[in-house]
DNA sequence: CTAAACTTTCAATAAATTTTGAAAATATAG
DNA sequence: CTATATTTTCAAAATTTATTGAAAGTTTAG
């Protein structure tokens, strides 16, 4: 297979992924494309390679600057700007990771939590229901705290423990 | 706060969630649904609470079925069928990991695999886009086994561990 | 069997999300 | 400052996804 066919291929799936897990697919793309391009490039080589409208380069792009996996490059002698993708995959779960975790898992556990406290009732029907508040908080705060874990750790810490976790 | 009243808004907070993780918004309020009822519940009774369509009930009851998570119940003396959700958390947390895995993370880790030996180039480009398919093969290999270990496991296997490893 | 109760299907419709593109804003060269 | 290049914005259009509801299908009681 020729190497720019299979950047695209790779493009294409990496897309398709995202899309069933509740992330824009072009987001996915520009962020793909920039990851195996060979040099940095501008928001005109982005448009060009996925056919898409300058609008939507720009809104994609900074949202992934948002999110702090794609930084602007200058290039000498050139007025326009360039984008480049971190290339460590590890920066790039653990940025995802955390923006998740921030903007969905926290506010859930919050509202378990409440609900939890502030039902009065004694009836069967009530414990049974903050039995349920609980089981799903716990579920939720260790999947958050592993979550957490991951992100705070140096290094491939991911990796390496589960490696070894694994191997119990 | 009254039951019912918290039982609602239980319901709102797991629709949202569900929406920003790729998953159809009716289906997981029908799931919270089923999981906060005191009893099995009839179609009629789930368009009632959730002010939906008897179709829209059907397609998303059946879903929740072939995921395994949801069960029909005979109630004696009704010709009507009635829904109940499997209480345990834990088994809805392994079913839902099954299912995507096997339907989203699987099927990118063969295409990743291919591209990587597809490409026979030996440009310096080539050895890079290589290195990132295997990189990126490498942390989505290492979630697919954690996630094929929590499903195998059969007691609660991802809280009891990843606490041990946790306090590390 | 027949009729009523109930479930399923799916084309049409609605809702939510994404994308476009042109106008406005901003930046830079001369 | 002026002209030009570039980026940003955002209302409108397109696309995707979810929902409805009525007709067709199925089951069961009598």
């Amino acid at each position: 297979m020729e190497l720019e066919e299979a950047k695209l291929k790779y493009i294409q799936t990496w897309g398709s992924l995202a899309t069933s897990w509740g992330i824009n697919k072009t987001m996915a793309q520009v962020h793909a494309l920039l990851l195996v391009a060979a040099a940095p490039l501008s928001a005109d080589a982005i448009m060009e390679t996925l056919k898409i409208s300058r609008g939507n380069v720009n809104m994609n792009v900074r949202a992934l600057i948002d999110w702090g996996i794609v930084k602007k490059e200058f290039v000498p002698g050139e007025r326009k700007e360039f984008f480049v993708a971190d290339k460590d995959i590890w920066e790039l779960f653990k940025q995802i990771t955390k923006e998740r975790k921030r903007r969905e898992i926290e506010p859930v556990l919050k509202v378990l939590s409440e609900l939890q406290n502030d039902v009065k009732d004694d009836t069967e029907d009530a414990k049974q229901f903050k039995t349920l508040m609980k089981d799903l908080t716990t579920v939720t705060t260790t999947v958050n705290t592993i979550l957490e874990k991951a992100i705070k750790a140096d290094e491939h810490w991911l990796l390496s423990n589960f490696t070894k976790l694994m191997k119990k």
